[in-house]
DNA sequence: TGCTAGCACTCCACTCATGTGAGTGCTAAA
DNA sequence: TTTAGCACTCACATGAGTGGAGTGCTAGCA
């Protein structure tokens, strides 16, 4: 629910986007010229310092222009902002830029997150596709050498895994092909938790018993991991910006984009139950992001397959024109990926 | 070939030594104090003075204590420095490290970055070991649906890469089968040329052709790209550093680090043709590196695996002491990765 | 010839005083 | 309810003054 009334929302978009566009406090003149000249300047001073009161504006010093708080640009976000429409020159550089991706993975991972950066000038973070449960598609046994075997297991989405396993005994090329062949009866199209119920249920000889443990083990380790491998791009247009000029500042941001398991434990913190979600400065669960704003989104493609992906910059970015550049640049995301799953 | 008298090299040995410790200009009466208690002050200035002449030092400002110049480290390196030895703890902690590493190539990499990190307290950067070219260890072809396969391919170090592939007609998962068994035969053990070769040699039936260019081409694709993967950790450390506080001294390194391949152009282009090298200052061919000293190795393990490791940071390092944790770090991930491709 | 004490000099870093200007809160009148 | 006016606050820039670390140079001594 809103809850200001009409012209505290007027003066506060005009503080939010004036300090979003010129990064400089701004106070009740410049606001009265600029945007508001049918009231003076005390009048604006009032209204002002009400959204002191309220908790939406704050001063970095006694005699200083108003910035937003995190709450203020909370409310702008929430009731104020008009999303934009993207350029249709961007659009389409952006759209050409990921047509031309090559199709892997990594690569289109890697170029959205330079879009992302690009875009919102800030740091740009993709989380890779997590299958929203990963089922068994084939598994392949591969004999190394001794007691040492290779199994490959693919996972629905045609992801491909592997895993060495130790055998306690020598076991031929010959017999893992039909155990490659009892398995993939058995278990195509079953979930993580049934496979390894599946161990449990048959009595079965060791050696088999070990590579079902370790098929088991590998579509575990995916759906744990998956979430964790996280790319970004754009650290270098956070140094760039004034809030981040002292290295106190910086430091916790880097730290957290270093520790790839932190990050990924923060984006599953923020994942967007809602289409995209705004985290904003102390909103933020985790203190490294203390002074930034997380914009995430989720991007899909057919197959149920989805991921994490967005922003982080400083509290002072462009909400409108950011917001929609990450949404459309989800919706390239997902696309590739589809042409890649396809 | 030195060219400087004894007691010049032992002035600017103590100015390397205490500039990389303190990390403060050093003047002549902290030097007589420090080191030459049997020389005054007005002695040391006198030596100052000549290696400002020859180019060793350097002077902040008129008035402020000497710093060495890229040639002075440079001298130092060559002909002074006497390389330490890794303490024993650190030793066993490095050891242990890289024992508790999973046996997975990016981990293994991964840790390595982390771990030079962590010893030059400086970024940390390594790149995946390019095989002279890469074998094939098995292929396994799994049907999709309708003309679409997935190509399994391991290459040796037990690498696994995967490849869709849309056939002419529809085929069997049973005559893939008997396919993957033809092509191990064939073509296990050889190399991406002789794969290609191969395609070439025999007259072969369409779909089989393109199976072959099929796997020809991931290993193609795997050989070129694998130069270019490079991993590194670290970059928190930089920040720390005093003379990465301006923004504008951070900025080349951070992009340099964010373009993976222009880092790799890099690292390829300083290359050690030595075991171990040291590049100083205004000595890196990029000028993006100009006020940072990379220390670069190559690692090995058996089988003509190896890679470019090393570190990056500032001029200011305790070289003895880094050369030495670098090298024995190359160690460690040399034996680690023969663990991984054994 | 090499070393060193002494001295004048330089320049940074710091402090203090001061002025300026952008911005404020408050009040009284329209 | 709005606004003009006014006193006030505070960051910031400027400049003068000071201390200190460091220098180069020179003359005298071993």
């Amino acid at each position: 629910m809103p809850g200001l009334d009409d012209r505290k929302e007027q003066v506060l978009r005009a503080v939010v986007v004036d300090y979003t566009t010129f990064a400089i406090p701004v106070g009740s003149q410049a606001l009265s010229e600029r945007h508001f000249a049918r009231w003076s300047s005390a009048t604006i001073r009032n209204e002002l310092a009400n959204l002191m009161e309220t908790g939406h504006l704050q001063q970095p010093h006694t005699s200083s222009g108003r910035v937003p708080s995190a709450l203020g640009y909370r409310y702008f976000v929430d009731y104020l902002m008009e999303e934009e429409r993207v350029e249709p020159r961007l659009r389409a550089q952006m759209a050409a830029f990921f047509q031309a991706l090559p199709l892997d993975l990594e690569a289109v991972l890697e170029g959205t997150a330079l879009s992302l950066a690009r875009a919102a000038d800030s740091v740009g973070v993709v989380s890779a596709p997590r299958t929203s449960s990963s089922r068994l598609k084939y598994v392949n046994l591969v004999h190394l050498d001794g007691q040492r075997i290779l199994a490959l297991v693919v996972l629905e989405g045609n992801l491909v895994r592997q895993q060495p396993l130790e055998l306690p005994l020598v076991v031929l090329q010959e017999e893992l092909d039909l155990l490659s062949n009892r398995l993939n009866l058995l278990l195509k199209g079953h979930s993580t938790d049934e496979v390894e119920a599946a161990v449990h249920h048959d009595v079965l000889e060791d050696w088999v018993e070990a590579v079902m443990r370790g098929i088991g083990s590998v579509m575990t380790a995916y759906d744990e991991q998956s979430a964790r491998v996280i790319v970004h791009d754009g650290l270098r247009n956070l140094v760039k910006q004034p809030e981040f000029l002292e290295p106190e500042r910086l430091m916790p941001v880097l730290e957290l984009l270093e520790e790839s398991r932190q990050l990924a434990r923060v984006l599953e913190s923020l994942d967007p139950s809602e289409s995209l979600s705004v985290v904003i400065g102390d909103e933020n669960p985790d203190s490294h992001l203390r002074d930034c704003t997380v914009v995430l989104t989720t991007y899909r493609a057919p197959g149920g397959v989805t991921g994490t992906m967005g922003t982080i910059g400083p509290t002072r970015i462009r909400y409108p024109e950011v917001v929609a550049r990450v949404r459309y640049i989800a919706k390239l995301a997902g696309d590739t990926l589809g042409r890649l799953y396809a």
